[in-house]
DNA sequence: CATATTAGTGGAAAAATTTTGCATTTCTTC
DNA sequence: GAAGAAATGCAAAATTTTTCCACTAATATG
């Protein structure tokens, strides 16, 4: 087995035939070949073996492989950190996949964390298309991946600023310029600001489309911000700092969701009162908006529509065999007012 | 290409060969050939149209395949629903896999939701091992997947009553019991009990923990309980029921924290006050325990311990072609006490 | 107890598949 | 427009898989 494993590690990537299953099992080519082509599994020592040989050494299975030539099959790659985010992904791109001909695996990328593009570009081989969210890639990382999988389906779920690969996103712009026209909407003047880590793309165009809208307006007037970190302990600290300049009756827009708990947090620690002294609204219309009370408004997001997008688009570059070349598809949001920003009756 | 396809599914599992990707290209043999076995890709319009071919087709691919002989390939089959809680399963597998010689990848079952089990068969095809998080299932369908997979290295995180395969989950019957105990600790004799669905095994090992120590003690005393089924607004529903009792002073256990996020918000806006009017504990350790007002004492579950028990446990199976037999592994929980059952300062 | 019957196996021939040598065609470049 | 490079197809060679046949061992049958 050590000898074997010699071989082929000297030979580059050596074919795994039934001659090495043979080997490895001690049985001749013939019973191997046999085994594996049964339509139905006998259970016997020899079968498992067998099997489990095949399996360990990578044999290139016939038997039930049914491989459907209309059903691709499309990977979403990611990293997997904490919170509520990549449950919300997961399951969107999970419903989507139900509507859907494809079928969709979720690879994640913790073993690869060295060379994940070259890790990647491997995936090309094994998959029909490949959905990326790896907002930690730049632009060289895009251009080596492109050139790695030549024309091949892929898509950025990232928004990036200047991307060789379609992407397809929300619009977060939007989002951010939505909140702003809504607190005009309430009367108010005098607005608020937590942004998120200067890094996340996605986040910076939140801010600008909030942003643009108040420069829009004579009336409307950017009175206090604060540089958060998206965390829930950045939103308290953001209060900290709004509690001293003592501003009441504003409306604040926190770059996403836990920072604004974090400040209401703070705030309601501090005997503040939920619309009556400030108004707040977030962004990810996390689950938990409607579990804190105040109930926080928010911009709803729709996965379930992102995955059926950014598949329906795979879908279409396999048929055609047509090359991404920087694509870019916004989908909508929408804004989901609560109790942090009216009241109630 | 019809004409192939019919072929294909008129006898079977049809292997695919350079032939068919020769047909379907419109290119010989010898130069698919010779494009898929160059060490370093090209780019040029045919190589391209060939590897999404084989592709499409399925080809089992020789160049670059690098398939490691050492490196597993463990595939976590689950479905996939929102919240909180599908996001740290698959941080905790994604942190395991990072610190074990394993991959992991994240199967879900949306496309084959008709016959899973056949579906997980087939996927013992593919990989070397099997971690299954299907809270459904039942004691037939493990049988069946038993039957069908043989001696292979299968795992159920889902705690099973009677399961033919080995399952390694937490200690929800200890994690029960020590919220009773910490209960009695803080001096309190009279119990409340929200329960979650009858079909989670997992909650209903959480309650009997919990009431098996309160039967222990002649002091313990359960007064109140209700019916949930985890969701926030079970919660709620629970808060109401629990309101018109008029009881105070009692110390409630809620089967996860989602229904105490529920119960508290109910009790919040009904002017009641945590912990003064009753004490309150939940399970699982949302991250938002942390978040709430008052922060919500809960069971805490280590989900890349499980990660890192379960890969390890696929990995000696593996090694030693051992078959598992229905051992049952159980890991420690650990309860994180927080302010909504004691006073500040 | 001898003798069918059956299932499992290996050796080797047959069939299928992949690779490679060689000639031809196509595309570039000067 | 010619020389050189690259790509391609045909067919032979090499490799891999399947199948036929014979043998063995275990079980069933008269």
């Amino acid at each position: 087995m050590d000898h074997f494993s010699l071989i082929k590690k000297a030979s580059k990537a050596l074919r795994v035939t039934l001659k090495h299953i043979a080997d490895d099992t001690g049985l001749s080519i013939a019973t191997v070949s046999r085994t594996l082509n049964r339509s139905k599994r006998k259970h016997t020592p020899s079968e498992e073996t067998i099997y489990a040989s095949a399996r360990k050494l990578g044999y290139p299975f016939i038997g039930g492989d049914t491989v459907d030539e209309d059903q691709l099959t499309v990977a979403l790659v990611t990293e997997v950190h904490e919170g509520e985010f990549y449950s919300s992904l997961f399951h969107g791109f999970y419903r989507a996949s139900k509507k859907t001909a494809s079928d969709v695996l979720f690879v994640n990328l913790a073993k690869h964390s060295d060379d994940p593009i070259e890790h990647i570009i491997n995936l090309s081989k094994k998959y029909s298309g490949i959905c990326l969210f790896l907002p930690n890639l730049d632009k060289i990382d895009y251009s080596r991946l492109k050139e790695g999988v030549g024309q091949y389906p892929i898509l950025s779920l990232t928004p990036m600023k200047n991307s060789k690969i379609d992407t397809i996103s929300f619009d977060s712009y939007s989002g951010g310029y939505m909140i702003a026209e809504y607190f005009e909407e309430l009367g108010y003047t005098k607005f608020g600001f937590i942004s998120g880590p200067p890094a996340a793309v996605d986040a910076v165009f939140r801010k600008n489309g909030f942003l643009d809208h108040i420069q829009e307006s004579n009336e409307l007037e950017l009175v206090w911000s604060f540089a958060g970190d998206f965390s829930l302990s950045s939103g308290k600290a953001a209060f900290n700092d709004f509690k001293n300049t003592g501003l009441k009756d504003i409306a604040i827009f926190g770059c996403n969701d836990h920072t604004c708990f974090g400040f209401m947090k703070g705030a309601i620690e501090n005997g503040y009162k939920i619309p009556d002294d400030f108004i707040i609204a977030g962004y990810d219309n996390l689950s938990f908006c409607k579990t804190f009370t105040p109930e926080l408004t928010s911009i709803a997001t729709d996965f379930y529509k992102l995955g059926k997008k950014a598949i329906r688009i795979i879908e279409n570059m396999v048929a055609e065999g047509s090359d991404s070349l920087g694509h870019k598809t916004m989908l909508p949001v929408e804004i989901k007012t609560r109790s942090s920003t009216y009241m109630d009756g």
